[in-house]
DNA sequence: CGGTTGTTTGACACGCGTCAAGCTTCGTGG
DNA sequence: CCACGAAGCTTGACGCGTGTCAAACAACCG
């Protein structure tokens, strides 16, 4: 199992992780439990639509899909991971999880089960708060991924994926310009609310317009202004 | 301020504040905190984006929109409110509301302390349970506002956004074929991510197929099934 | 090495946005 | 209570941004 990896510094679950154990009135088996590691394989499923829900997780290494599926059948990626975010708060709401949850490359999360950090929560004040944050902070970036695909072009969505991923990876201290998509482009398009091809044309065309850099998967920003400007104003 | 209302029988707040006093352990106090009521004329907001985060609400009488902002100034319809349903848990994350929120007609709410809630969140256990899926559910309804506007057409986001409105005003106890929208077609189509015409002509055309009656703000609908076909298959 | 999956690019089509005009409803003040 | 202006709704004509379809190439994997 190990010690905390360095991840654990930006980890959206620190604080539950980092709780003082002089703080818990109860037990000390609670360490055990939260710092629960599990692997997944690339391709394979966290957890599916349905799934009674037990767990919250945080990426620790890798990263994972959020899909999210219509009665009809249809289905879209709502969303991306990467270490140190939380997973699996969709299920809280009807004891089964909302949406699969697959892994883009080999990864590995933090299990938490979820009625020992609803214990830990009534005891200790901050862990609560910060479990509330979590949840809420979750509900934000939805609303702006619900801006992004209700009010925005092609060009400024690409733009304004390619910025976020960037800050993401900078706030886990990796570089900012340079970075591997995981997802394809079908994925990201999905995402985006776009056609692949759409995606693959846009990027291409940022590349001829000097913005970034891209092969394949491997993508270099180049003009930060310049894409901020496309993502705010179409320019 | 006047007992519980008729509304309240299908609150998304109710279990906390129907909480039995008996399993208080600290004060009496919180039922005239939890039960304050608050006014707010057609057209005014209930909080607007930057507000430092106080309270939650629950919607009592009337209904609201919930407007989130981009950077540039863009805004878009990310919500609507009836009575039962709770409001403000996106100012949860950074102590400041996320979003304005617009009643959009002479409404009512139910005012609730959220340090007063957090504080009963740890001494009842049932209530806490009730606050995680509350915050859960919001995140359930906005992925699937984000499939909506990330994979349907307008015709399937218009039969869609009907069926939507017509089972949460039968979830309470109000009739499920006619109703009135209390938003206007621009925020119809903003929620919706199309245009103000966009919304009108598919209405119109929702008529001609005899699948609804709509008279300004009045719709009827006359064929759920086929609604609900062109929701799902576009059909 | 070969088959599968993913990516790029082009040509074309069409759904929805844009622009515009006229009508209806609502709110307010005379 | 009516009058007037503002706001909201409907409908039409037209154009553009994406989606669709297709083909060739590239990367990955067993």
């Amino acid at each position: 199992m190990g010690g905390p990896s360095s991840s654990c510094k930006s980890c959206s679950l620190r604080p539950v992780c980092a709780v003082n154990p002089d703080e818990l009135a109860c037990s000390q088996q609670m360490e055990d439990l939260v710092l629960g590691y599990r692997h997944v394989k690339k391709g394979e499923a966290l957890y599916r639509f349905g799934d009674v829900f037990t767990n919250l997780y945080a990426v620790r290494t890798g990263s994972f899909k959020k899909v999210t599926l219509l009665a009809d059948g249809r289905e879209q990626v709502t969303g991306f991971y990467v270490s140190g975010e939380s997973l699996g708060v969709d299920g809280i709401a009807n004891d089964h999880y909302a949406s699969d949850v697959v892994a883009l490359e080999d990864s590995s999360v933090c299990v938490m089960p979820f009625d020992l950090l609803e214990l830990l929560t009534r005891e200790v004040k901050a862990v609560q708060h910060h479990v509330f944050r979590m949840l809420s902070a979750e509900l934000v970036r939805e609303s702006n991924s619900m801006m992004l695909l209700g009010t925005m072009t092609a060009d400024e969505r690409v733009a304004a994926f390619l910025l976020d991923l960037s800050s993401r990876w900078q706030a886990r201290s990796y570089s900012a310009s340079a970075f591997v998509l995981r997802m394809t482009r079908e994925e990201t398009g999905s995402f985006l609310g776009l056609k692949l091809e759409t995606v693959s044309r846009t990027l291409s065309r940022f590349q001829k317009q000097g913005l970034i850099q891209v092969n394949g998967k491997e993508v270099r920003i180049l003009d930060f202004a310049g894409l901020n400007d496309v993502a705010h104003r179409g320019a």
